[in-house]
DNA sequence: CAGTGGTCTAGACCACTCA
DNA sequence: GAGTGGTCTAGACCACTGG
């Protein structure tokens, strides 16, 4: 039942054929424009959409008046899924809990506070998230009151507050850092886990333009989870 | 110096705001194509390509008399760069070293091996990179042969794998997982750490087409590394 | 059925940059 | 200066799908 494929599909994935093939190898230059519409007897927009979009791949680079080609260093960078935790319980069939340890709504302390929220308040949360019943993450998030004022009124007792975020807060920008760490003795405690076992931790920074939005730590056993980040062509050869 | 934006980019650029501004919400219809034209006076290929960028960027869904509305669930996914070790090294400034622990051309042992290399053999590496002549990074990695042949000439006692097969061979397809482990006795000892510190576990598994090319394992000591994702809109508000 | 997006054409002008 | 890609037009036909 395969929809028969645009012919700026058919031209980008035979050319993206060649280069993953290694047939034009890095640094080759491609056919022009013009010879590629005199071979797929097409408008020179067709062939231009076709490359526009292998460049925007990574595996193509354009040069005026120079020719179209093969980037040197194809993938440098991969999609990261970055979890939203209760969707990510879901898909693995398990229930779902959330503890909600700790609801916070106070001046900044620190200069990380203090960078998150400016001159406003923050509500600070640590929260517990559970699958089936058994400690998956802890969570401790700040969250700039300034910038969402609605947050103030929610409890996050039910809703984790990265799937509220999600839903109710634009954001634009993102840094996140993944590190591991040793479990504390009040984090191993929490998630029931030995003193000292490897935990993956995740510190994510959140913005809308220069607005700050919220900043979280999340901390995950290390036997419990993993992040998975793939690299997919266009099309599959 | 900034050079003119294209209308094209214009375009996207305005509506890109509405919605990370949140003043166009997830689900909101946004002007169809015909709207678009008249605002912006211009013809229905340059709103298609905008809006099409914004579609590959997550932002936007579109359907087929349907309509073009927000995205429900913006970034799922980010960037995350992939290290190059050696690259990553030197970009913080300081001296690469790399010890060739051993290297071996033999049959694939065991299940995962014999996944990579099929019936050919395969070349396994054991080695660890330095930074200031500091342990940085233990690294085992394996090359199919029979698909990878030319890596059987090479000593990998100078240039690290990663580097080598990222200049020699081409690839269509990578896998990563990121995980948190304990540093077990051996490879504390070669990373000069205490038993059972937490470390960075990063495997990857590298096609090209149905070729297996390589798996690599890599297990960074989690007070020196961290991986840093990004989300970038296409243009800064 | 009719509105919408998906794709495509056969031109055009311009900016850039290599030779 | 000439070859290349970047962008744009004013149409067109089609596929899909919501009313």
């Amino acid at each position: 039942m395969a929809k028969p494929p645009s012919l700026q599909q058919k031209i980008r994935v035979e050319i993206e054929r060649k280069i993953l093939s290694g047939a034009w190898a890095p640094g080759f230059r491609i056919p022009v424009e013009h010879e590629l519409t005199a071979r797929y007897g097409c408008s020179r927009m067709t062939v231009s959409h076709a490359l526009s979009s292998l460049v925007q791949a990574g595996l193509l680079v354009r040069r005026k008046r120079g020719g179209s080609f093969v980037a040197e260093q194809h993938f440098q960078s991969m999609v990261l899924a970055i979890p939203d935790i209760r969707a990510d319980i879901l898909d693995r069939g398990a229930v779902y809990g959330l503890k909600l340890l700790s609801r916070e709504i106070r001046k900044p302390k620190g200069d990380v506070e203090i960078w998150l929220a400016q001159d406003g308040n923050i509500i600070a949360l640590d929260c517990l998230h559970l699958a089936n019943g058994i400690p998956f993450a802890l969570e401790h998030r700040l969250i700039s009151l300034k910038n969402v004022p609605e947050a103030a009124e929610v409890k996050f007792s039910e809703e984790p507050p990265g799937s509220w975020l999600l839903g109710h807060v634009a954001w634009s920008q993102a840094e996140n850092r993944i590190t591991a760490v040793s479990a504390d003795r009040a984090s191993a405690k929490l998630l029931n886990l030995d003193v000292g076992t490897a935990c993956l931790n995740l510190e994510r920074r959140t913005w809308r333009g220069a607005a700050r939005i919220t900043q979280v730590r999340q901390l995950f056993p290390g036997h419990l989870f993993e992040l998975v980040a793939k690299f997919n062509p266009a099309m599959p050869m």
